[in-house]
RNA sequence: CGGGGCGUGGCGCAGUCUGGUUAGCGCGCGUGUUUUGGGUACACGAGGCCGCCGGUUCGAAUCCGGCCGCCCCGACCA
């Protein structure tokens, strides 16, 4: 993008409503604007980074063998006093009628919904099992919204639900989410902890939620250093296979992990103080198994190979995508503003020409641009230098190619790392590999 | 939902208590000069039914009533 012809709004003044670091540099970077409590516009860059992290929560559903489709936002009423969950649900759920006076809602989850799909068009065990997601906006009528896109009304959620014939199948299917869970957070730069959770009104008897580690994290967390020890996206664990996934849990669930609420400190005292780690956390992400609690009121059954009825086992696993963005900011930023981690950044670099009008800068910004294409944002803009810096620090490219007239009299740029601040001045080439391998 | 607060050019605010010139300031925006590697400086300029409706008054941003919106603390939550 040409920054001269972007909808780009930054801010140098924070605006009022905002408390939080992310949500402060979300509105400062141009990356949202409010248009209601709890509910946000994306504006281009912002838009790119919730893009960005859609595609790897995505590419790691899949990888787990997770189907992809679409449900829609509103809903019917009817499927939620099937379940029982219609009242229940409470004032959380935004009700709405439409024409004809018929109850609607705008979806704050899918089980009865999936669960509806599938008591329609799967009858037999050997359709199972199977995973299903989508990517979707939900709205949960938060009493109050705040934080930002952390704890807004409306928001993007990744959700999925498995369907197995039986309780040894569930397990084996939850295992499989959790791992892809593990898989795509570390991708996106993050470091995430399983730890045991309330199940809330989403209900079930097994439950974890997914906390990463950020300064400003709403809670206090204490887990065990071997989290640390893991690369979960080798191929230490294949996660079609169950024994896999079993040695995999057990990894998950020996080690020490709890948030303030659950804190044990008599078994944390037992642990080797080398390996104790404490930090704060968002929760991002949380996985359920829930049974036939919603196969059996919903009734849905499929033929078992002895000719029976078996009510499904379910689970259900939430990754909360525009909650990311902002816990990503929480986890990585400085005085100055965002640091993108490379896989998710809006842009993988800033083209910042210093001195538009210059014959030998023009040309090799226009030359760097047309090479990096969308992967680059061109600061073309007719602004001081120190702008321009302020900006793309805020903005957290993670590089920035800075062409100013001395340099460019002889065809070299100087390459800034957003992470670390390095610096070094290489020619254009050498720019275009150090970004393009990284 | 209980408690508190705020709504004044795009953003951040002053003015409101103690009604009364043309409603100010900083940033941003436009033009010009300047500057030219870390939010430069100067000049000129554009931009506001002071959240909305009603009332009191000779006169309302300012007082009174109602409504709407937003924020903060608490309880609740992906």
């Amino acid at each position: 993008m040409r920054l001269s012809r972007s909808l780009l709004p930054t801010l140098k003044e924070t605006p009022a409503e905002a408390q939080i670091v992310s949500h402060r540099l979300m509105l400062r970077a141009g990356l949202v604007r409010q248009t209601a409590s709890g509910i946000y516009a994306w504006l281009p860059a912002g838009y790119r980074v919730l893009d960005n992290i859609a595609r790897i929560v995505r590419a790691e559903q899949d990888a787990a063998g997770a189907q992809e489709l679409l449900m829609p936002t509103i809903q019917s009423a009817d499927l939620w006093r099937e379940s029982g969950r219609y009242d229940g649900y409470g004032k959380e759920m935004l009700r709405i009628q439409d024409r004809h006076e018929r109850e609607l809602l705008y979806g704050p989850t899918n089980e009865e919904m999936i669960t509806d799909l599938f008591r329609q068009s799967v009858h037999s065990y050997r359709a199972l099992p199977q995973i299903v997601y989508h990517i979707q906006w939900k709205f949960r009528d938060e009493v109050r919204p705040r934080f930002g896109v952390m704890r807004g009304r409306e928001f993007l959620m990744k959700d999925a639900y498995s369907f197995d014939i039986d309780h040894e199948g569930a397990v084996v299917s939850y295992r499989r989410m959790m791992l892809a869970y593990m898989r795509t957070f570390q991708r996106l730069g993050l470091r995430a902890i399983p730890m045991a959770a309330d199940t809330g009104p989403i209900g079930g008897d097994l439950s974890h939620e997914f906390i990463i580690l950020a300064p400003t994290g709403e809670s206090q967390v204490f887990y065990d250093a071997a989290f640390e020890d893991i690369d979960y996206t080798s191929g230490d664990f294949d996660i079609r296979s169950p024994d896999d996934l079993a040695r995999f849990y057990a990894q998950m669930t020996t080690p020490y992990a709890a948030t303030d609420e659950k804190h044990d400190p008599e078994r944390w005292a037992k642990i080797d103080p080398a390996r104790r780690r404490e930090g704060r956390g968002i929760e991002v992400g949380h996985i359920f198994y829930f049974g036939t609690k919603y196969s059996r009121p919903l009734n849905f059954t499929v033929t078992g190979a002895g000719g029976q009825k078996i009510h499904p086992e379910m689970g259900s696993y939430g990754i909360g995508v525009s909650r990311l963005v902002a816990a990503v900011i929480e986890a990585s930023h400085d005085a100055a503003g965002i640091i993108w981690p490379d896989a998710i950044a809006p842009f993988r670099a800033a083209i910042l020409n210093l001195k538009p009008g210059d014959a030998a800068c023009d040309a090799l910004s226009e030359t760097l641009y047309a090479r990096l294409g969308n992967d680059a944002l061109y600061d073309d803009r007719e602004e001081r230098a120190g702008v321009k810096f302020a900006d793309a620090d805020l903005l957290g490219h993670p590089w920035q190619i800075i062409i100013g007239p001395r340099g460019a009299a002889s065809g070299r740029v100087e390459l800034k790392r957003r992470a670390d601040g390095a610096r070094e001045e290489v020619s254009l080439e050498a720019a275009l590999a150090k970004i393009l391998g990284a």
